[in-house]
RNA sequence: GUGGAUGUAGCUCAGCGGUAGAGUCCCAGAAUGUGGAUCUGGUUGUCGCGGGUUCGAACCCCGUCAUCCACCCCA
């Protein structure tokens, strides 16, 4: 007798049940339809590429997440940790053949060896959308507004976009005399919504004294609104330039599309990743702003200039989807989707199988997903199967009802029965039945 | 990677040196083809895994794996 191998999972590696990948699945498919009425097209990259292509630029925190290892032909190669970086190689790989401005989405599995939390994981699904070749106020705002959509899809109540321009920032910065700090001090004001203002106030003073660390308080200080907020930092700044011009370009095309009220600029907002040379934005769930940012992303200058000499501007998002599934259960709790099956057709007897499948294959032709239970038990078995399937219905025929010339349709949220004369009445009856299905919340 | 907490029935948990338990769920019957109340009976298990101490370990010790929390960083 062989021994059993212990079935277990990799640390931060998840399996998903059928519940949990219906609800996941269900979140890409909105995702997919909202990029595409944008305009965003698909792509998708291999997961392993050479260590060389995706570790070119990263630094000591990015390189020691990597799953890195040699294949069996001695080649060093590691697994894609973000979808940028392939996109980056694929851009340069296939410029020839693309045309600008190009618009992607991507919505894959990537990985990363750190330590795992929840929320987080070491392997999970990232959903990346960008714009490439253009560097344009129209571009910024079409991820906002792809974003704004997005959330709406979803069913999301209340979401607000914040805001913040690289550019800006870093004017206030070489202005404060503290630019070769920029680094640290962007961190440290990352953290501000975490930490508190009187903790960021003593992290700074310690990084560039007292006096300027009040500057830099004032400058990400909330605001009162968008245009109040951009003449304050405008005017610590430096006065008019070029990054605050395309800040208050964004929130006249936010403003024209109903958006304003989604849009917040908040200063405090900078991103910890230091390719983002534009705009930065992250989106914070009104009902749970603690679980932090579901989408995330901003403007960077030269997306792909590790391998090609072509410069190639870009803005672009990633929606966290394990998070914002962790956000979307905490609003929406005891929700439970709907079934892919409408209809169970019970097996009462293995005579009549091949009527079973012809009444399934009719329904399906009707546009009515349906399953014939595929042996005959006994009838509370087959109901409660059909109701884990989150079906509506289950169509009861055995050889008394047959005898009988009828078709029987239960409802299985009322447990009641109706008789109906032929199969074709009853598929109409239930297709104009108006009672939502998976309604399982009632006591 | 660093520090802390936790792993017992499918689920929620009790037990903390002396024969593994409760609730729930599930199964069977009272109702021989129609699931929800009630009653009766029944099954739940490598006590995360591996060592050690002990007459005896779910319990104490060591290691390990996993989960959660904080730091770090991020999606």
């Amino acid at each position: 007798m062989a021994d059993i191998i212990q079935p277990r999972l990799l640390k931060g590696f998840r399996d998903f049940l059928p519940h949990a990948e219906m609800e996941r699945a269900a979140l890409l498919e909105k995702l997919t339809a909202t990029f595409r009425s944008f305009g965003f097209v698909p792509i998708d990259t291999p997961a392993l590429e050479y260590a060389e292509i995706l570790l070119g630029k990263a630094g000591g925190e990015t390189e020691k997440q990597v799953y890195r290892f040699n294949d069996n032909g001695g080649r060093d190669v590691a697994l894609r940790f973000d979808l940028t970086v392939p996109f980056a190689r694929f851009m340069a790989e296939h410029y020839g053949e693309l045309y600008l401005p190009f618009k992607r989405y991507h919505m894959a599995k990537v990985w990363r060896g750190e330590n795992t939390q929840r929320g987080r994981y070491r392997e999970f699904m990232q959903c990346d959308f960008d714009i490439v070749g253009v560097d344009t106020a129209v571009a910024d705002f079409d991820i906002l507004a792809t974003i704004a959509s997005a959330m709406r899809a979803l069913g999301v109540q209340g979401s607000k976009i914040h805001v913040s321009h690289r550019g800006v920032f870093n004017r206030f910065l070489d202005r404060a005399g503290i630019g070769e700090k920029s680094v640290e001090t962007l961190r440290i004001v990352d953290k501000l919504s975490k930490i508190g203002a009187e903790e960021t106030r003593r992290q700074l003073s310690e990084l560039v004294g007292v006096g300027i660390a009040d500057e830099v308080l004032e400058f990400i200080r909330p605001g009162d609104g968008f245009s109040a907020t951009l003449d304050r930092i405008t005017r610590i700044a430096g006065g008019s330039n070029p990054d605050s011009d395309r800040l208050a370009e964004l929130f006249g095309m936010a403003d024209s599309c109903g958006l304003a009220d989604s849009i917040v600029l908040a200063p405090s907002i900078t991103r910890g990743l230091d390719y983002y040379t534009g705009v930065v934005f992250e989106t914070f769930l009104d009902a749970v702003p603690d679980i932090g940012s579901v989408c995330s992303g901003g403007r960077y200058n030269d997306l792909a200039s590790l391998y090609t000499k072509q410069r190639l501007p870009g803005v672009g998002a990633s929606v966290g989807l394990d998070r914002l599934l962790a956000a979307l259960e905490t609003t929406q709790a005891g929700s439970k989707p709907a079934g892919y099956v409408k209809f169970v057709i019970v097996n009462l007897d293995s005579a009549l199988a091949g009527e079973y499948q012809a009444a399934a294959a009719e329904m399906r032709a009707a546009g009515i997903a349906c399953e014939v239970f595929p042996e005959t038990r006994k009838l509370v078995s087959q109901y409660a199967y059909s109701e884990q399937k989150g079906a509506s219905f289950a169509v009861v025929r055995g050889v008394t009802e047959k005898e009988r010339g009828v078709w029987i349709l239960r409802d299985l949220a009322s447990r009641s029965n109706t008789e109906y004369a032929s199969l074709e009445a009853l598929i109409s009856a239930a297709a104009s039945e108006p009672r939502p299905v998976g309604d399982t919340t009632a006591p």
